[in-house]
DNA sequence: CTGTTAGCGCGTTCAA
DNA sequence: TTGAACGCGCTAACAG
């Protein structure tokens, strides 16, 4: 409407001028009680709002950081996304967040438009594929890789123990003697999706057993097609590891459309927990992640960037505890419904996550 | 690192001035092949980024929208964000987002902050309680509520059919011959629940009902407890109506833990659909709510606002359509598991939905 | 304790 | 077709 208040204009309704404005506002200089009451009034009289983009101009920081996930719909992202802003908040610091859709031109292009608002310090999840931000002008801003790691990058990352914590969700299928144990996962090449599928592997192997390995899109029917298939076949497996939420959901209603049941006749496991993972029946055994302290984790070490508290050189890469939650469906457990913690693995980080642990 | 390169850097390399590399850049005017070629050529070598913020203060124009909804956990309000970013992707704009906790104070701070940081419009989820963002500072940024409408505010507001909705999912309770229907709500007074309790009190007054309202914390706990000593009176309720997600997911929780069958004993219908609702045995019946719609009808009103297309003083208040979602948590029905659209109510808004079906 | 000067990086305006 | 000057709103540095 009106033309917009500047800091001028309150100090000449004050009758200071506009410095006095400005140190009352950041309040470090020692400013006359009478100078410092007339400017409040001036300013409360005017509406007068800062404009903290001038402020970004003149000194050089925007206290900003960016977010990039692959997309809001997916809870794991909304978390990890909340947990972050979380902590921008606590350093008064603004988020801009945008979604890649896990597509990796898209991602840089993002990327890019976040530099251009000079964000002082970005979060991504890397889009699977090729090398991304390879280009000089993202050396320049401290980047954290969330939930997946940018190989050959030098960036920081924060990712969760996935080959571990499919490692120990395959064995408890063993445990329950499951011997033909089949892996479900998506197509395409997530970085945290191969790591399970490594784990599993591994698992299997180890227990001198023969991996089976599905990969299937993300779509109810194709894994109805393909768990009918697999059922159908000789020597079908009586077990299913799922490799994420969407996978154990469709795998799930798979099961109950071909009246499946649940763990008589197959076992299931799947890895990220979910809401109602605790109250269908039978209740579903996961290995669950630590999502807020993931997402909490990539925020600090992102300030402590910014802070210049981190050696400029030395890249962090942390890997979070994960653990296994023993609930109904891999069949009669000890009659304990706990999680099973895992601690102190080789593989713990260190430093950050003792500030983060106290808050978890 | 080094210092970072300005426009004028470019213009000095390519040996022409700085106009010129602004125009290249912006390409509105006409510049001679040479002098573009010299100029891209320069920006590559230098990886220069051009300074969005100087450009902001320089037109007066961010290009960025703020978001404010009480938090990212409930995937309703994630999916909405969600929604909301891509239309202002669409538009080349930035998107800062935070969290209000549904705190009015926490929510008015945060406003502020997006004001200092002259977002060019806002998107806000409302928090209940007393009559918010009333300072004549928030006059001067157009403003949208999502969700749920700031009474006697001069904002523009997106909202769904709650009655309605509401009035439709009871309504077919009552068909399934439920006298005894109960409503459970969360306490606190978010507008949506509020309506939801009203058009539930309408609509068994119309079938001459007695209306039983209980209002629970989210916790499981609270929850167990109510229904235990709901369903242990006399004359207890046939019949649940859920007024949102984690209300629906506690008392199937609840009742799975009392060994209540679904719909036998009980018949239990939500607003909100989830994921899992179809997977759950029995599925279970619900009010849908359009939740990319709702985001997206927002966000272009806001576009709209900002392109001066919306005459300033008419206040634009949408209300979009809900749909009953029948499975199998209210008992047997017609063989038909698909949704009952509902159409073209005296509430459906005009304009800007038609553009937005067409995506639906 | 307070005011003045200058410049952050860009684009509009005006002149060449 | 191009360049120089000016100012967007703010604050560090330097007087006073």
């Amino acid at each position: 409407m009106n033309p917009p208040i500047r800091m001028s204009d309150v100090a000449k309704l004050a009758g200071v001028g506009a410095m006095t404005v400005s140190r009352v506002l950041n309040g470090n200089v020692h400013v006359s009680e009478d100078a410092r009451a007339r400017v409040m009034d001036a300013i409360a009289k005017l509406d007068y709002v800062p404009n903290e983009v001038a402020r970004s101009l003149r000194d050089q920081r925007t206290r900003q950081i960016g977010i990039i996930v692959p997309n809001l719909h997916d809870p794991f992202f909304a978390r990890c996304t909340h947990a972050i802003n979380l902590v921008a908040k606590e350093h008064s610091y603004s988020t801009v967040i945008t979604t890649s859709d896990d597509d990796s031109d898209t991602l840089s292009i993002e990327a890019k438009r976040m530099l251009r608002r000079h964000i002082e310090g970005l979060i991504i999840v890397p889009a699977p594929g090729k090398a991304q931000l390879r280009d000089p002008e993202f050396q320049r801003t401290p980047i954290v890789a969330l939930d997946r790691p940018i190989k050959g990058s030098s960036f920081d990352s924060v990712v969760v123990q996935n080959r571990r914590g499919t490692r120990l969700g395959v064995q408890h299928l063993i445990d329950h003697n499951h011997c033909r144990i089949a892996c479900l996962g998506p197509s395409g090449s997530i970085w945290t999706h191969c790591e399970r599928m490594a784990g599993y592997r591994a698992a299997m192997k180890a227990a001198e057993l023969v991996p089976i390995h599905y990969a299937i899109s993300d779509s109810q029917a194709e894994m109805l097609h393909t768990i009918r298939a697999l059922l159908a076949g000789k020597a079908p497996p009586t077990a299913f590891f799922c490799t994420n939420n969407l996978i154990a959901q469709n795998a799930l209603q798979a099961l109950s459309i071909l009246n499946v049941r649940i763990p008589d006749q197959i076992a299931i496991l799947g890895f990220d927990d979910f809401e109602m993972a605790d109250i269908i029946k039978p209740a579903m055994s996961i290995v669950r992640q630590p999502i807020d302290t993931l997402g909490r984790t990539a925020a600090e070490l992102l300030f402590s960037r910014l802070a210049g508290n981190t050696p400029v050189k030395k890249l962090r890469h942390i890997k979070l505890p994960v653990e296994l939650v023993i609930r109904d469906s891999c069949g009669p457990h000890s009659g304990r419904r706990y999680p099973i913690k895992q601690v102190g693995s080789a593989e713990t980080p260190r430093g950050l996550v003792t500030a983060q642990r106290r808050r978890a």
